[in-house]
DNA sequence: GCAATATACTAGGACATCCAAGGGTTTGGA
DNA sequence: TCCAAACCCTTGGATGTCCTAGTATATTGC
């Protein structure tokens, strides 16, 4: 966290890797645990630029993808298989959001099960701050080069696909 | 989580972006997405593998650095640097790794302020154990082609001596 | 030699994620 | 028609991560 390590911490775990007669995992295991790791920074950032706003990044999550959705509002299962995550988190992360008054619930009119997510006036608008926010503080200060965004798209998204986030 | 979605959502948030006059930016975005879904996954597929053992990704990437110092045993404040994770989240593995006696803490030789954490006999069975698992379960079904791997490890390896892990 | 600063670990709290279980609602087949 | 299976959301528990604060030990400077 602090200061730098003399040397990279994942290049050496690879050689210890082909030291110990591993080598023909050793290079996956090394891209997978770069990719754990950038991961954890790329989240710091992320919650560092948004932390003004009092959001974290679930949470700002959900507020984009409701700022996105053509009625403003989205069935808490609909969230859930969108964000990828569980719905016992969508639920804590509305929890919280309804509390600061960002969103509000509403039953849905037809199935009395599902329940709306609508995004209220405050939160329509700090969704749009905390993406202007993001975008000129992390997006556009990524430091991959455009052939290198290029690639992770493509490679990532292969992976996802192949993993059976979707169909496409 | 279950059922895979029609499209992909990171290609569609991409989409949204671009919509919104957001394209300078829309490609990095989509890539860090990506990342962070893709974490997710592998997070999720290492901790499946663990769970057999006993192990959450966290209590094991402890052991296996353990493993990897020669005399078994680390200051935690090393291990914290080393795995580039807080030091309570050290203090918090150590201790659920000591109360399933797979390592030991012990005063430093001639620092009274630092404790050694060490493997015992279990612990370095276990993790050879649960490393071999890992190593045939998912680093070794990656599912990332050779060349697409060895991107990954340089574009990965920039990004995070540039966010000031390592000086190299 | 002693005070001030730095370092190492731990305790408590806030968040997020997942799983298992429970209660309400809908749907579909007997 | 009606009841069982499927579905949706919430609650409670376990884990992990970080932050802030506190305690103990080392080192530095006067």
């Amino acid at each position: 966290m602090g200061t730098p390590l003399p040397r990279d911490p994942i290049a050496d775990a690879q050689r210890n890797w082909e030291r110990h007669g591993w080598g023909d995992v050793a290079a996956p295991m090394a891209a997978i645990t770069a990719i754990m790791r950038t991961q954890q920074i790329l989240l710091a950032r992320i919650e560092t630029v948004l932390k003004p706003f009092g959001l974290t990044f679930a949470r700002y999550e959900l507020l984009a993808l409701l700022s996105f959705a053509r009625s403003g509002a989205l069935p808490m299962n609909k969230a859930s298989a969108l964000l990828q995550v569980h719905p016992t988190s969508v639920t804590n992360a509305v929890d919280r959001l309804e509390k600061a008054a960002l969103v509000a619930r509403s039953p849905h009119p037809t199935d009395g099960r599902t329940t709306l997510i609508e995004l209220t006036a405050e939160g329509r608008t700090l969704a749009k701050k905390a993406t202007a926010a993001l975008n000129t503080e992390v997006f556009g200060k990524s430091g991959f080069g455009p052939d290198d965004v290029d690639h992770l798209i493509r490679v990532l998204g292969t992976f996802r696909r192949d993993a059976g986030d979707f169909e496409d």
